[in-house]
DNA sequence: CAAAAAATAATCAAAAATAATCATGAATTT
DNA sequence: AAATTCATGATTATTTTTGATTATTTTTTG
């Protein structure tokens, strides 16, 4: 059996049953204990499992106090109070996991998507990025290529934009791109400043698929202008803990969501 | 069978199962391993697979684009053992000096001029630069307004470079521009690589006078390909050491020599 | 708290897969 | 037709993966 294949098997087994020993994988994958651990230990560094004392689990909203699931058992870890940035990693952990090495993505600077940096330190992606800040990280920290628009460098939210057209952004292919929403409702996606929005339509279009990360605090929330509508997303990230009716709502739009 | 049939046959086989050994495709398809590799390594060049270790899985999603072109081999400039960093700092210093407050500079990427950072504290200067390392060193550290082209970041090099014309480095507009050189000779600048010229090339139009910063070590050397010609050069900054039959010669280029 | 149990990490040799090299023969050029 | 290129398959190093063995660490339990 072809080791990726092998990988492959160990994430659905892990995604269906939420946790696994190794003996457990180690009897349904007809594997050695040795390999099955040397698996979960890539899969642990590209951030697409957990691995815990006795076996492996699925991602779980980053890291905490997680105590209560140290051994083989069902339930899932109860999603109390968690902090806004917690919250915010664990989004960006997920976004970090749906990307395979090799790919080609986009990533929309902001406060949410640049701690996507923290994930992708082992791996091997081609990064685009407005994000001066990620892309500093990125090219410090990690073998990923990096790549960044033109464009003047905005400080404060650590960004480079340009005003013009012609910023490479254009030279780009992505499979998917990322942003992080401070504002997603019935209108869509919204931003409060016009030329980021201009940027990101810009980098919008360079990429197959859309993935938006949304915390529940931005759920409901609108700015004044519209960066693409809801069917215009592909994938939207958010937490578990979202109304169910809301979701539903969401769903009708022929979105994918993916909960943390 | 004729080879691109061969290959036609092997992506949808792979799109068929998404992943597949060497020994199962050298059995469907009738040819040997060596021919198979040959076929998946070419495949892999193109994008239109991704090999792994035992066979050779689909690519995730049309990410591809992404070329591999002629990465540039940036030549490590001549490191004489006889040009301190103190008069590397000393020609920065001289550099940042000529510039006044409000001006707009574009600043080349390079071991010499990166040092400019040093001295642009506390200056309020419009500055595109190339260099990651210092556009990062200014907007960190001083107040200036930092513009980058766009494009891949190559880490060793500490640059951002682009394969592209549009890299909104044609939308800027300059007084002066400061280049470090390795090689400064009757042939005017020189640099070892291609594409590194072009960009600088790229950047030497938008900016109206052109400083070349050459310790005597970089006098009368040269690289294999012509940045600009001496009569391009508006002022060379240079140690006050050089020899002054030397200096004769550039002068009647028409530059202005600046000594430090 | 310490011993026992369980799980993990480290090490190493065998196996598997890949890369490099070479000879052969078909296709192309001259 | 001779020369040359080129794809192919066989052969051989070289590298990577794997499972067994052995420390080492972590967890449990008395």
């Amino acid at each position: 059996m072809l080791e990726i294949q092998r990988q492959q098997r160990l994430l659905d087994i892990l995604e269906e049953k939420k946790f696994a020993t190794v003996a457990q994988l180690t009897e349904l994958l007809h594997s050695s204990e040795a390999t099955i651990r040397r698996d979960l230990v890539k899969l642990d560094k590209q951030n697409k499992i957990t691995r815990v004392h006795g076996g492996a689990k699925v991602l779980t909203s980053a890291s905490g106090a997680d105590n209560e699931a140290a051994r083989p058992t069902l339930a899932s870890p109860t999603n109390s109070a968690k902090t806004p940035q917690q919250i915010n990693r664990a989004l960006a952990q997920k976004a970090a996991a749906l990307c395979e090495d090799g790919e080609s993505v986009i990533i929309n600077g902001g406060m949410i998507t640049d701690l996507m940096g923290d994930f992708l330190r082992e791996r091997k992606l081609n990064i685009l990025t407005n994000s001066f800040a990620l892309a500093h990280d990125l090219v410090t920290n990690s073998r990923n290529q990096v790549s960044l628009p033109g464009g003047e460098v905005y400080r404060e939210q650590g960004i480079v934009l340009s005003a013009f057209d012609n910023d490479t952004t254009q030279h780009y292919s992505a499979s998917k791109m990322f942003i992080g929403t401070p504002g997603l409702s019935e209108f869509g996606v919204t931003e409060s400043d016009a030329l980021l929005v201009r940027a990101e339509q810009k980098m919008r279009r360079q990429a197959e698929k859309l993935v938006v990360l949304a915390p529940s605090t931005s759920l409901e929330k609108r700015s004044s202008f519209i960066f693409c509508s809801l069917n215009q997303i592909d994938i939207l990230i958010t937490e578990r803990s979202t109304d169910n009716a809301l979701l539903q709502r969401y769903r009708q739009h022929g979105l994918e969501i993916v909960l943390v």
